[in-house]
DNA sequence: GTCTATATACGGATAGAC
DNA sequence: GTCTATCCGTATATAGAC
């Protein structure tokens, strides 16, 4: 699978993500037309997306958010209640989109081996096209209160789980040889990771995320697969 | 090397970046006393990594600084004009402190697997001892401003080139086999990132850092070492 | 539905006593 | 060298006009 490819496959756009918001926002939100309120809370994300992962969620003021936006302060008050409800809709509605995919793509496949590399790829796929979204979750999510903050956490834990499940089905079946399940599939999670924190190097370098993907998966391969011989079979 | 190891042969401490930051900052501090303002940079710099790491150091007020430092927010100040100025300190001596070490331990050593050993072994261990800071000045790295900024993505590309170069050197001596030095320097770094910037999931499992470290080199070693044979040979 | 204007509180920083 | 008290700007949030 390519890039392009789980483009095609997925067919999901940040649009859905403004729609579903509205959609599970209804009660909150005083804006009741569909159209407008799914066109503004476009415009509220992306500014505060923008705003958050240059200078911290904290350092953007409402009069900044104001101002990116295009809607005027009392304007903005009218989808959310305050500006931590804003960073939880944010935080929620990226955790969500990432379990329902994950879940859909790798369910599709059987073999660990072919289930370690969709998970590996859809998860760089989805995170290249929600980047300030994966950026922003990951840098604002010790900033969350109690309850959010534990979901938080459990969603650090989730896709973990998913890779270690994997690795254990493969070591069961003899295909992997692993010693530490938990711990191989931590250090999995950290090099997908980089892929989202550390965008703007990988832009400066025209790295695609194709050829990032292929050298994740080369890197566990070599690691993971018995009887590893130089390339090609994880691939 | 095991981070016993490390700890006695670079027998540094905490204790010695307060000091250092007293001897470089002597006319800006208005507290001339070596005794007490070590002490007091010592209250100063724990107590903001401890409420910064835990909520951010926008978040942290400097009535949460004072009360946890047991300074007044008078006595604070004439230890740094400014809260951004706090901020630039703490990522100054993590900077410092990194570079001299890791310079120090790499020339050290003169074949490219022992080099490659040494400097992601030391990084580990360094990011052992001062976890707070390392956690802090990656997350706080895009706070701030401009010159500063530059300087938090100097000190990113630093280490990124020091792996480089190693495997590099590594595979012109046909040690390596790899196709792409840069990416593949990235990607260990990554691997390295996640032990401080995940540490309470590896405390809360009793990971110790030198399994952690056994695991990345184990990683490394699969997907760098020509002829690669099972294990042993890098570690 | 959206705007402007403003209430209210909180945060960084300092003055001046001890 | 350190403290308390306070100044003053700025931030979130809302009231009320349009």
């Amino acid at each position: 699978m390519t890039f392009d490819e789980f483009q095609q496959l997925v067919r999901f756009s940040i649009q859905d993500i403004y729609r579903e918001t509205f959609a599970e926002n209804r009660e909150s939100i005083r804006v009741k037309k569909e159209k407008t309120a799914v066109k503004n809370l476009g415009l509220i994300f992306d500014a505060t997306l923008h705003i958050s992962n240059n200078k911290g969620f904290r350092s953007m003021t409402m009069r900044d958010l104001s101002r990116e936006s295009g809607l005027s302060m009392g304007a903005l008050y009218a989808y959310f209640s305050s500006k931590d409800k804003l960073l939880e809709m944010l935080q929620h509605q990226r955790r969500t989109v990432t379990r329902r995919i994950l879940k859909e793509r790798i369910n599709a496949e059987t073999d660990p081996t072919a289930k370690l590399r969709t998970a590996i790829q859809t998860h760089l796929y989805l995170s290249e096209v929600m980047q300030p979204w994966f950026y922003f979750s990951y840098m604002e999510a010790k900033n969350l209160k109690n309850s959010e903050g534990q979901k938080a956490i459990a969603s650090e834990l989730y896709t973990e789980k998913i890779i270690e499940e994997i690795l254990k089905q493969g070591k069961d079946k003899g295909v992997f040889e692993i010693s530490d399940q938990q711990l191989t599939a931590s250090i999995i999670k950290a090099m997908i990771q980089d892929w989202y924190l550390k965008r703007w190097k990988y832009a400066k370098r025209n790295v695609s995320v194709d050829r990032y993907a292929r050298l994740v998966l080369e890197f566990v391969e070599a690691f993971c697969l018995k009887n590893h011989v130089s390339e090609g079979t994880l691939l």
